[in-house]
This record gives structure tokens, sequence and C-alpha cells, in this order.
DNA sequence: AGAGTGTGCAAGCAAGCACTTGCCTGCAGC
DNA sequence: GCTGCAGGCAAGTGCTTGCTTGCACACTCT
């Protein structure tokens, strides 16, 4: 009865209780015994299949890592449209942060706390912000920004923007909802608009249609 | 009974500790035996004086909420000048959340996971948003600000703007040190001037001298 | 001199934590 | 039918946590 379907796969199912729990608590002040039980699956399980709870953190940003294409889709785009550029970055740093219930903002703040948590967000957080500063920069001395702003700070301005539609549901708590879909998209176009207006050199602002 | 007129060190010097770790790793995560560490004290001390753990957080949030005067300095202002109370808030803002070394922040975010810190907050932080949220829109009534985007938006991503400095600082670890006076209200001032040159309805940009 | 107070020190308690061990069960493939 | 293996279950280990207790010392005020 446990066991639904003709693959039990608890592996998968205490990647997805990890998820969510990380991103509602924390990973130190989450339970193996707590992972174990929204999974539906016993605690010792969770030492068989991952070796020790970092061992759940690596394989969740693992899979993190090898799901969001983050700057990269980007950079598919042309590059030469700041603007569509930065706009299709927040939608898919917005929507994959969303899909992840904001999990990587809540590890970036316990990386602070636990030291393993710490390396495994090195490679990917500030890797990305990095790649957005030289960017920024690159857009800069394309006379498309402007110029007396450092890029390092219009990259974190912009992180932070993207950021904040997390950062809101996470200081409310669960109980404000975020938009889907169509909604959220626009909320995300409003937001690039005025970082745009603000940030670029062309005076034209695009109305939010 | 309140004054302890003899040696009001120990008082005073867990506060400090506390409001350093709970800073840096959290509320959860920081034992009370590392407080008393820092702060010289015997452990036991600590228990004396503010009965429990949260004793000292609300001892601390008290203190806070004394001193920082919040959104209260910026409605001492003109409050017909839109960009000028923005900037007085966003540095007053700033400072305080530097003093504290993000305190506030970190708060926030441990919120979830401790409920008797999310009883603390609810009376500092929301407050302070809607506060905003309600002063953005009568500035957009006064047609000062673009209607085009909800005041709550506006009002969030101006709290994401200030909490940026501090986040970067949080995510970045205790390496990356943040500037300090003139330069300080130099980044303040860029900040502010991308917002502005975003949210408002006015085409002017003022060059940040 | 005595009372009161603030603090330190040593020890300990109950609870929760990550993690281990040993054993038993259901199900597949040979 | 036997074997291998994934997983459940019960119990326990060693550690840390918040918090308590009992006792001693120093200081101040009367």
């Amino acid at each position: 009865m446990d066991d639904h379907g003709g693959t039990p796969d608890a592996h998968e199912r205490v990647l997805a209780a990890a998820t969510n729990l990380f991103a509602e608590r924390g990973f130190a002040a989450t339970a193996t015994r707590a992972i174990a039980e929204r999974a539906g699956v016993n605690e010792v399980t969770i030492f068989r299949h991952f070796g020790n709870k970092v061992g759940v953190l690596r394989a969740l940003c693992e899979r993190i890592a090898r799901t969001s294409a983050g700057i990269v889709i980007a950079a598919a785009t042309d590059p030469a449209d700041t603007r569509g550029t930065l706009q299709a970055l927040a939608r898919t740093e917005v929507h994959s942060a969303i899909r992840n219930g904001g999990l990587a903002l809540r590890l970036a703040f316990d990386a602070a706390s636990a030291p393993e948590v710490a390396d495994l967000m090195e490679r990917s957080s500030a890797a990305n912000l990095a790649d957005l500063t030289a960017y920024l920069a690159s857009r800069q001395a394309a006379g498309d920004l402007r110029t007396d702003v450092d890029p390092a700070m219009l990259a974190e301005m912009f992180f932070a923007m993207t950021s904040s539609l997390i950062m809101g549901r996470i200081l409310m708590g669960p109980a404000a909802t975020l938009p889907h879909g169509a909604v959220l998209d626009r909320l995300v176009a409003q937001l690039v608009d005025v970082y745009w207006s603000g940030s670029s050199t062309h005076a034209g602002r695009t109305p939010t249609s």
C-alpha cells in the first residue's frame, strides 16, 4: 500500500521532500527524521542512499545545476539585445527559483552557519553573479548601459530584484502565494522595465503591455 | 530593579555578543554557550538575566526598535520631495542594517523555522513595508511616480534594493567588507538614482556627483 | 557585622540530533 | 528453490542543545 506504482523510487521521494523542507526551514533546521516522514520513507533509507545528510543536499544541488539552465540560456539568445537578454534572464531566474521554492536563497543564508553548505554553494551562486557582472560591463562598453554605476553594483541590484519576489514569499510565509504563469510573467516584465529604465542609456520606456 | 547599578557590563556584553552571533549564524544556529563565550560571561548569567534564549532576542529587538527611527525619520523630512524622501529612507535603512550586521534580514529568514522569532519580527518588518507601500501609493496619486506598476511591487523592490547591499555581504561572507561613510553614501545614492530613474514620471536623471 | 546582590564554577538533566547496527520481509532473476 | 537486494523496523550510540541546581566568592549598603 505504501509504495505506489511499479517504481517505488524512494530516492526520488526523498529528494522531493528534502527540497521542500530545506527551502522552508533551511538545511540545519531540517531533521533527517522530518525528511523521512514527509517522503513516506524510513529514516535509515536516507542514509543508505545518500550516506549522510550532506549527501542529500549534494544530490539536490547536482540535480538543480543540471536542470536550471541559468545564464547559459540567456547567453543563447542575442547578446546585443541587452533588454531582451535581461528579460529572459529574469524570467528563467525567477521561474527556477519559484520551482524549487526559494531553495537557493535559503541555502545561501545557511552557508554562513554550515560550512558544508558553503562549499556546495560556492560553485554555483557566486559564479552566476560574476558572469552577470561581466555581461553588464560588456554592455556598458557597448554604450547600452549607463557607465556611472559600477557593473558589479548593477549586477547585484539585478540579482536583488529577481530575488525580491522569492524573498517576499519567504519573509511573509507560505500564506502569501505567488502568482503563476502569465501573471508572474507580467510582474517580471514590470520589474525588468523599472530596472531597464533606470540603468539603460536609452530614454524610451516600454509600456508593460 | 531593571537597573543593576553596580555592574551593568554583563547585560550589555551579552547583548552585543548575541547581536553579532545572531547576525552571523542566525538565531537557531547560535548556542547560548557560544554567546556566553564571546561575551566573556558565564552561560548561567545569560539565563539569570534574560530567562531563556528567546529573552535575549526579545531584549535585542526592543533595543533595535528603540534605536532605529526607521520610516519615522523619513517622514520628518518634506514628504512632497519624493526623491529626497526615498534617498533619506534608503540611507537610514542601509546604515541601520549595517550597524547591526544584517541582523534583521537574518532573523526574517529564521522566522520560518522558529515561530518565536516570527512573533517578534511581525511587529516591525511587515509594518515597515506596508508604510512604504502607502507612501508610494500617495506619491503615485500625486503624479510623482509611474502608475502602471503596483505600489506594493515598487515598495518590495525598494526594500530589495536596500537589502541587497546587506544580502551581498551575508552571501559573500565576512570576507567581503562593506564601504563606510562617504563611499557608502555614494553607493546608496547610485542605488536610489537607478530606482528613481526607473520609477518616477520625471525624465531627468540626477548625476551621481 | 550582617544582609543582599551579582557573578563564577562544576555538574548534571532531558531532549533532540545525525548516524549505526542487527534483523526481518517482499520481490526479482537464475 | 535459492540468492541478491531494496527497504522497513527497533534499538541504541555519542554528541550538542537549552536550561537547572547547588555552592562559593566578592562587593555594597545599612
